[in-house]
DNA sequence: TAATATTTGCAACATTGTTGCAATAAATAT
DNA sequence: ATATTTATTGCAACAATGTTGCAAATATTA
């Protein structure tokens, strides 16, 4: 699956694997000091470049929570380059902290009258799988 | 109604009350930028800490959306200080760029299996009430 | 394998946010 | 009203975060 660098017209670089490989580790988004920790060798402007094209692409998004660090996630098939259409939410842990991008079956539809509506970021808090013990 | 600093327990200073002033007489989320602008007497230093405990005591929250700079809005009644709960979604209208604070009839709720959601937060893109002719 | 296009990493800089501390101003008690 | 206590302001200095130009190195294409 190393292709999708290449299916995405950017340049293969063991660097851009590198981080690609380490995003797939995780189930769950991580900020920019994640990666750096797991980066063999490290080099700030560099990791920027990356995560700016790799968001251009569609191969990671950024979830951004007020007074946090922003997280990043993979993509998923239904990520265009165009437009980040997910049909999923951001779901932050108030227990592990951890943030997850889930998969929902009805999303939600709100009615606003005179405004017209193309899209819905939905942003949950609460207790994940695991901490809801 | 410059009695709402005494009744959130900080001191009334003219700094506060200039930036609160500011907040009033917008209808939509505005950034540290704007603020700054239109401040007689702009101190960085001040107006970060202006800003943190005012969020603090509940007065203003922020909003913020993937790759912009953060925006602040005076909040309603029911944001205590504790928690932020706010039965309005985060509007960003695609045509004027302004983001608003729109009040909804019916919140919607979502239901995630093995999850317990706590709190919900929507930020919706589209076009606003004078944007959507 | 050579020519072209892209990426990397350095230096240098720009922006954004924080902290200690003395001077100042606001709130409280007298 | 005024003195005392408490909180805020603004400076200097710093820390963290993000950006740009450019030459060397690497990847892609011919």
């Amino acid at each position: 699956m190393t292709e999708l660098l290449k299916s995405k017209k950017i340049s293969e670089t063991p660097f851009r694997k590198e981080v690609l490989a380490i995003f797939r580790n995780y189930t769950n988004a991580i900020p920019l000091s994640t990666v750096e920790k797991e980066l063999k060798e490290y080099n700030r402007i560099t990791l920027y470049r990356t995560i700016k094209i790799f968001i251009e692409k569609g191969i990671i998004h950024e979830i951004t929570i007020s007074g946090e660090e922003s997280n990043y996630a993979i993509c998923h098939e239904e990520c265009s380059t165009a437009a980040h259409h997910h049909q999923h939410i951001h779901f932050k842990c108030s227990s592990c902290k951890k943030i997850f991008c889930v998969e929902v079956d009805q999303f939600p539809s709100i009615i606003l009258p005179n405004y017209k509506i193309k899209q819905l970021e939905i942003q949950a808090t609460g207790l994940c799988q695991k901490c809801n013990v």
